[in-house]
DNA sequence: CACTCGATTTCGTCA
DNA sequence: TGACGAAGTCGAGTG
């Protein structure tokens, strides 16, 4: 990985085109030939980049940009696509090159799987004695996050997000529209279950007869397991 | 801006829980308080980070800690959230630090708005003698993108994506009921323009009877402007 | 390999 | 300010 910090102006052309006017910033090279302009600021998105498989080719400036200030000409190539990035170097404040080695990678733990597990296994959190008969139900349009059949025996179908927007409830509608139609699963009801449900969703799911849920993960996985928060 | 290549492992504990092995990585610390943890590969997303507003605070390891290996403890909370982001330092081995200023930020030109623009100048490219009604047609759930006449005087809707999946011909067909109830408009036929159309989008377009347009960009935007290309 | 869907998405825009 | 849609989205999982 090399690092520089420079004064430059950088160009993208490819799936649009955009231009970075000249200021300092920081150019982060990686191994992979891959490419990052970061400013002071902003999140973790770069002002602009090049993804790999790419390389990275350095060219002197013709006469019209050494008049202009340029010293040198960095142009990274996308080695599939057409995308070129060029960054026009007017001043290298700073360089530096290391070598990092592999990552192992990073484990995660708290995302929308884990809510369906934690669901799955408080299905009564749907009902009291609601009963849970498969994660994942197949059907000829797609996975039903769960299926559980109620204390009368009808049948839930389940949609669960981690944020409640309108197109979760269009898809909890089309599952269900479907299984419907099976005489083995009808009638099925919907329940549309979130961390967070959007007014919207919440008033469209309601329209259409779709019970909103919201979930508490703290308390969900505080009864999952006995061990503490980290910090 | 500091940059500091270390050997670290993090965890993170806020919305989701996430740990970082021990490995040398790249953490760009931001004026901003912002911390980003690179790893030499990947795309420009990095391993784990804290978006702003927050702030970074170094401590002391305890004994546990130090007798692994760990030197100092970086700890970055987030201002409103509960989010905490901790680096556990083994080893620093590189560190610099600059003053970058303010970034006059990035200009785009080239997306979906640009192909909605040019469909609109070249409206004849949905049939012979169809005209222009207008762009962004505000209806109650939303604005179409172009709403046009063809030959016959009947209305027709258009949805534009750069890429056309499902989730755009089922926002077609929201806005086709809706008009379709206005008898100012009605019958309203829909046209799903796309640089691209996934088969499956296309399957359930057509058999909405929602016509399909492919759009070639770099020919219409060859019609439109005589500019060369910059690179 | 292509397609779908989630994301600590981030980012803009508009009501 | 909140909600909604697009992204040069990226990346994982699945048929």
């Amino acid at each position: 990985m090399r690092l520089v910090i420079a004064k430059c102006s950088v160009d993208y052309a490819g799936r649009l085109s955009a231009h970075l006017p000249l200021a300092t910033r920081l150019l982060i090279h990686k191994n992979d030939g891959s490419l990052l302009v970061h400013s002071d600021g902003g999140s973790y998105k770069p002002l602009n980049w090049m993804s790999p498989p790419c390389s990275l080719t350095v060219h002197e400036p013709d006469d019209d940009q050494r008049a202009a200030g340029v010293t040198a000409l960095w142009r990274v190539t996308h080695a599939k696509t057409a995308d070129m990035l060029v960054v026009s170097i007017h001043e290298v404040v700073h360089e530096t090159a290391h070598e990092l080695g592999l990552d192992p990678g990073l484990q995660k733990d708290g995302v929308e799987a884990h809510l369906q597990k934690l669901l799955a296994e408080q299905i009564a959190l749907l009902g009291e004695g609601t009963t849970l008969v498969r994660r994942e139900y197949m059907t000829a349009i797609g996975p039903v996050d769960i299926l559980a059949r109620d204390a009368s025996g009808a049948s839930l179908a389940v949609e669960i997000k981690r944020r409640g927007g309108i197109d979760g409830v269009e898809q909890l509608t089309r599952y269900l529209e479907l299984m419907n139609r099976d005489p083995l699963l009808a009638p099925v009801a919907g329940v549309f279950a979130a961390q967070e449900i959007t007014p919207q969703a919440r008033t469209l799911a309601e329209d259409r007869g779709i019970r909103c849920l919201l979930l508490d993960y703290d308390a969900m996985r505080g009864l999952d397991d006995g061990v503490p928060r980290l910090f």
